[in-house]
DNA sequence: CGGCGGCGTTCCGTATACAGAACACTCTAG
DNA sequence: CTAGAGTGTTCTGTATACGGAACGCCGCCG
C-alpha cells in the first residue's frame, strides 16, 4: 500500500484532473471544499494526490463541479485492452433487448496494432478517426485513415486496426445482435 | 458521514455492481479478492454496501473484472448541458495546432431537440446513432435517424437534432479547425 | 459418522482518510 | 508598516477502510 505522503498513481491523475475543473470554474479551494461538504485540507491533499480518496469524497467533490464521477477518473484504463501501446476505453455501453452497443475511445501508439478476431456474425463495427493516420484492415486489404475519416464494416470476419508514424486516435462503436454477457 | 455498519447510499449500488459482474464471471468472492489483491473481507463487505471503498481498492477490484472504474459507477449523467430533455457529456478533447476535435455523447428525450447555432465556417460535425430514431437537419431538409446510422454534415450552418417517439442517443464527434475555447 | 475443502460472513488490530485547526504566504487597504 | 482577508499548505485527533484471522455453513468423500 502506498504511503499516505508520496502521490499514488491513480490519486495523483484524479486529483490533478479536480484542481484543473476547479480552476477552469475560477473557485478557490475553501469555496469547493465547503460546496462539496468536505474538509479543505482533504481537498488539498486530495488535489495533490497525496490522499486516496474514498467513494463518496469523490461522489462529493463531482457534485459541486456538475461533472459525472466518470469524467474525474477519466479511466483511460479500464484496462479493456492493452497489447502494446493499445489503450481502449469503453466510454458507453447500452443493452437493449436485441442488441448491445459499445463505444469506445481508442488509442493507439505510433506503429501499434489492434488485432481484433471475428466477432459473432451480425456485429458492425464503425470507426470515426479524432487524430492521426493508419490503416484498418477487415477483409478487403487496409484502408487508410485520416482524422475525419469514418469507416463502417462488417466484424465477423478478423480485423485490425493500425498506427502510422503518429498516433492514432479514434471512437469505435461495436453494436452486437442478440446479447452477451 | 455514515456508519460503516449501514449501506451506504453510493456504496450500495457500486457494491451491487460488483457482486453481479463477478457472479456473471463464475468467480468466488475468495479468488476475486485474491485476484485483485485485497482482502476478501473487505470485498465481502464491499458487495454488500457496508463500505465506502478507497479509489485504489476501486480500481484494484475493477481490473480482474476487466471493466473499466466508471462502468462500476452507474453515475452516466454527468450533464454537460441541458436544454429541456437534452443532455450531452463530453467525452474527449483534442487540441491539435491546427483543429479541435471534440467527441459528446448525446442523450436527448422522447421528443427533444438541439438546436445549434451556425458554427463558425469549416466546422464539421459528425454523428453516429446508438439507439432510438429522430431527425438531423442541416439545410437539405430532415434526415432521418436510425440506430447505427452515420451522418457527417458542415456545421457552418443551423442544425438540429430531433428525437422521435423514443430517446435518442448518439455520439457526436466535432471538428474545429484553427482553434477556439 | 467425521474430516476436509470450498463458500461468504464477522471479527480484530493497524494504517490511513477524514474534518478542522494552525500555519505560511500574497494582496489590498488604511 | 501593519492589519485584515484571501489563498493553499501542513498538522492533529478521531473515525474507519484495510488485510487477515476466525467463524459458521454447506457439499463431498472416506
Amino acid at each position: 500500500m502506498a504511503r499516505a505522503t508520496e502521490p499514488t498513481g491513480a490519486g495523483a491523475g484524479v486529483g490533478a484532473r479536480i484542481r484543473a475543473l476547479r480552476e477552469a470554474r475560477g473557485l478557490s479551494l475553501s469555496t469547493l471544499a465547503a460546496e462539496a461538504g468536505i474538509g479543505k485540507g482533504s481537498l488539498s491533499e486530495l488535489e495533490t494526490g497525496r490522499r486516496n480518496p474514498t467513494l463518496e469524497t469523490l461522489y462529493a467533490v463531482a457534485t459541486p463541479l456538475g461533472v459525472p464521477l466518470a469524467a474525474l477518473l477519466d479511466d483511460h484504463d479500464g484496462a479493456v485492452v492493452g497489447d502494446e501501446g493499445v489503450v481502449a476505453t469503453r466510454v458507453r455501453v447500452v443493452r437493449e433487448p436485441d442488441r448491445t452497443t459499445e463505444v469506445y475511445l481508442l488509442r493507439l501508439a505510433p506503429g501499434a496494432e489492434r488485432v481484433s478476431p471475428a466477432h459473432p456474425v451480425g456485429v458492425e463495427e464503425q470507426l470515426v478517426v479524432l487524430v492521426g493516420s493508419g490503416f484498418v484492415e477487415h477483409g478487403d486489404g487496409p484502408v487508410p485513415l485520416a482524422p475525419g475519416d469514418h469507416v463502417r464494416f462488417a466484424a465477423d470476419r478478423p480485423h485490425a486496426y493500425r498506427a502510422g508514424p503518429d498516433a492514432l486516435e479514434a471512437v469505435n462503436v461495436i453494436v452486437t445482435p442478440v446479447t452477451s454477457v
